[in-house]
DNA sequence: CTGAAAGCGCTTACAG
DNA sequence: CTGAAAGCGCTTACAG
C-alpha cells in the first residue's frame, strides 16, 4: 500500500496562514519580502513553507495584478540543431531577465493556436524561432502589434512590420561564391537551394549577386536536380542529389549545399561515385555544425554568430518593453563566418 | 509615426459584453460553450473576438477552479540531440491529450527553481528528461509524491521512488560488448565510459556482464585514458584519447564509446594517425544520430527507440492521473537496438 | 502583528 | 436573454 500523502494539502494562504498561526495578511507580506517584520515570524513562515511544500497559486497572483513576467516561444516544429541552440541561449538570457519562458513547438498550421494561448496567459512579448507559413506569420505579428505585445522574430525575413533578427542568408551564399569562384570554380551545383522554397530564395540572390560581378548568371551558370530526389532525410537527399551529379558527362565542380547534413550526404555520394573531394568537386555546407568536423573531408560551412542573434533578439526585446522603440519595425542582418575546411578546393586543370 | 492601437485594449469579460452589448453572463455562456443560446448571439460573439483579439484571462479563468490541463516539463541543459527529440516527441503526445506544456532547459542547480515554478502554475504533472543531479532529483520526486502531483523520470533510472523510462544502457552495451566478442575482440578501450561518472556506471555493468560470460573482467580487459583529456567538445575528446590510444605500442582492438560524437571523433583520431578502421581497430558509437551516416566508416551504434520511450512514458502519465497507478512506483527499461554499421569488424590476424 | 474589507477577471447558479 | 450575487486565491490599504 503507498502512504497516503499525509499532511494534508494546504491550497490557499488562507489554510496556510491557520496553519502557522499567524493572520493571511502577515503571511502575505511575508511572501513578499515587504518590511517591518521580525525576522522570528519572518523564519517561522518560511520554515512552514518548505515542510508544507506550500507555494502560492501564480493564477490568484498574476490576477491581483502582479505582471507575468513571462514571454512566449514559438519554435517551428522541424527541430534542427541551431534552433534548439537559440532556444537554449534564448531562454538562458530571458532567465537573467528574470522572464519565465512558454515554449510551444510548433505544428506547421500552430502559430494561431499557440500565439492564442500566449495571449490567455497574458505573457509580455512573443518570440517566433524559424521560419512559418509567410500568410500566418504575417496575421500574428499583426495581432501582437495591434494589441501592443512586443514581438521579435528571429530567422524568418521579410514578414512586414515585424521586428527582425536573421542571419544575412544573401550575404553568406555572396561570401561562399566569391570563395569558390576564388578557387577557380566557374559552373555550381545547387543542392535544396532552388526557386522552389521561398526560404532559399535570399541564398539564390546571393549566389546571384556573386555572379554578376564576374560576369556570370544564375541561369547559365548553376544547376539543380532537387526535383529529382525525395527529402525524407537531408542525408539521403543530398547523397542522392550528388549521385545523380556524377553520372553527368560534363558537371559543376562546385557543389553548394543548403546545410549541413545536405553536404555531407553530398560528400558521401561524391565518393561512393568514385569522385575525389575536393580534387574533382568541391562541396560546401551550411551552420557549421559538429558533422562538417567528421565528414571525411571536413566540411567548408557558414558559421549562423548563434550568440550574437540571441543578443540582438534581446535588445530588440528589452527597446520594445522599455517602449525605446522609436516609431517604425527594427530589423537587424547578422554577419555570417564563413569557415574554410577540406571540401573546398582549386578546380582540376 | 506608427498608428495607435486603434481600438482601445478590451482586458476583461465585462468591458467585452459592454463592447458586444450582451450580458457578461451570457459572453461567458457563449465562450464555454453552453446550450440554449441563438445561433445569432453566438455568432456576434465570436466576430467581436476576433475583431477586438480580445482572449480570455487564463488567470482568472483557472482560478475560478477550470484545471490547467498543463504539464511541467524538466530538461536537462546539455540539450543533445535525442534529449530534443524526445521533447518534441513528447509535447506533440501531451498536445494530443489537450495538455499544454511548461518547458523549463535547466541550469545545473535549476530543478528547484524549475518545480517551484511549475507548482505555482498548478501543473498537473511533473515530467524529467535527462540526467540531474542525485540528491536534487530525489529530493524533487519526494516533493512531487508528498504534494500527489504525478511524474514521469525519462533517462535518469535509480530515483528512489520515481516512475521511470529508461533505455536498458546496461542490455545495450551487453549486446555491443558480444557484438564485438563475436568478432574475436577480446581487449577493449572505454572512452567516456568509466568509474567517475555515475551516469555511465550502468554501461560499464553491461560490459562487465559480457565480458563475464567470457572469462573476461573489466579490469584486465578493459582500458581507460578519459582522464588525460579534457572534454569541452565530445568530438575533439574522442579525437584526442583515440591519439592516445594510437601510440600504445599494444593496444586494445575495440574501442567503445559514450556517443556518437565522440565515436565520429575518435574514428578521425584513429584514420590521423594511421590506423584503418576497422581493419585495425573498431569503434562503437551510442544513439544511431545521423552523424553515423556522416563518417567514413560509417559507425556502429546503438538505436535508443526514442518514440516508444515516449509511449511509455505517456502511458504511465495517464495512469497516474487517472489514478491506475496500482502502489509502488513505475519502473520500465526500453529494449534498444544494435546498429551494425561499417566502423566494426573482425580481429586482424 | 491582527482582522475585516475591497477588488483583480472570471463562472455559475438564480430570479426575472 | 439580463442582472445581481457569490466565490476562486491572492494583495493592499486601513483601523485597531
Amino acid at each position: 500500500m503507498p502512504r497516503k500523502s499525509s499532511p494534508t494539502q494546504i491550497r490557499s494562504t488562507a489554510e496556510f496562514a491557520r496553519h502557522v498561526g499567524l493572520a493571511r495578511s502577515t503571511v502575505s507580506r511575508v511572501l513578499n519580502g515587504q518590511p517591518g517584520l521580525k525576522q522570528k515570524t519572518i523564519n517561522r513562515v518560511l520554515r512552514a513553507m518548505s515542510e508544507t511544500g506550500f507555494s502560492r497559486n501564480a493564477f490568484a497572483l498574476h490576477l491581483k495584478g502582479k505582471r507575468t513576467a513571462s514571454v512566449g516561444i514559438c519554435m517551428e516544429g522541424l527541430l534542427r540543431v541551431p534552433a534548439v541552440l537559440k532556444l537554449a541561449t534564448l531562454q538562458k538570457r530571458l532567465r537573467e531577465h528574470h522572464y519565465t519562458s512558454l515554449i510551444e513547438v510548433l505544428d506547421p498550421d500552430g502559430t494561431s493556436r499557440a500565439v492564442a494561448h500566449f495571449l490567455s496567459m497574458r505573457v509580455e512579448a512573443v518570440i517566433f524561432i524559424g521560419y512559418f507559413a509567410e500568410g500566418e506569420i504575417a496575421d500574428r505579428i499583426r495581432e501582437l502589434t495591434r494589441l501592443g505585445v512586443p514581438h521579435v522574430v528571429i530567422d524568418h525575413p521579410g514578414v512586414p512590420g515585424a521586428n527582425t533578427v536573421t542571419l544575412d542568408r544573401r550575404g553568406a551564399m555572396e561570401k561562399v561564391t566569391r570563395h569558390l569562384i576564388g578557387l577557380g570554380h566557374t559552373s555550381f551545383g545547387l543542392l535544396g537551394i532552388s526557386e522552389s522554397a521561398k526560404s532559399t530564395w535570399d541564398r539564390l540572390h546571393g549566389i546571384g549577386d556573386a555572379l554578376a560581378s564576374h560576369q556570370m548568371t544564375l541561369e547559365r551558370n548553376t544547376l539543380s536536380f532537387d526535383h529529382l530526389h525525395s527529402r525524407e532525410s537531408n542525408f539521403e537527399f543530398g547523397r542522392s542529389l550528388a549521385k545523380s551529379f556524377a553520372t553527368l558527362p560534363t558537371r559543376p565542380t562546385a557543389y553548394m549545399t543548403l546545410n549541413d547534413e545536405i553536404g555531407a550526404g553530398a560528400l558521401r555520394g561524391f565518393l561512393e561515385s568514385g569522385l575525389r573531394v575536393p580534387r574533382d568537386v568541391s562541396v560546401t555546407g551550411f551552420n557549421n555544425q559538429d558533422i562538417c568536423l567528421v565528414s571525411t573531408p571536413q566540411l567548408t560551412s557558414v558559421d549562423q554568430q548563434i550568440d550574437q542573434t540571441i543578443e540582438v533578439a534581446m535588445t530588440m526585446l528589452l527597446a520594445q518593453i522599455n517602449q525605446a522603440g522609436g516609431g517604425g519595425p527594427m530589423v537587424e542582418l547578422i554577419q555570417p563566418q564563413l569557415v574554410v575546411r577540406e571540401s573546398t578546393g582549386a578546380v582540376a586543370s
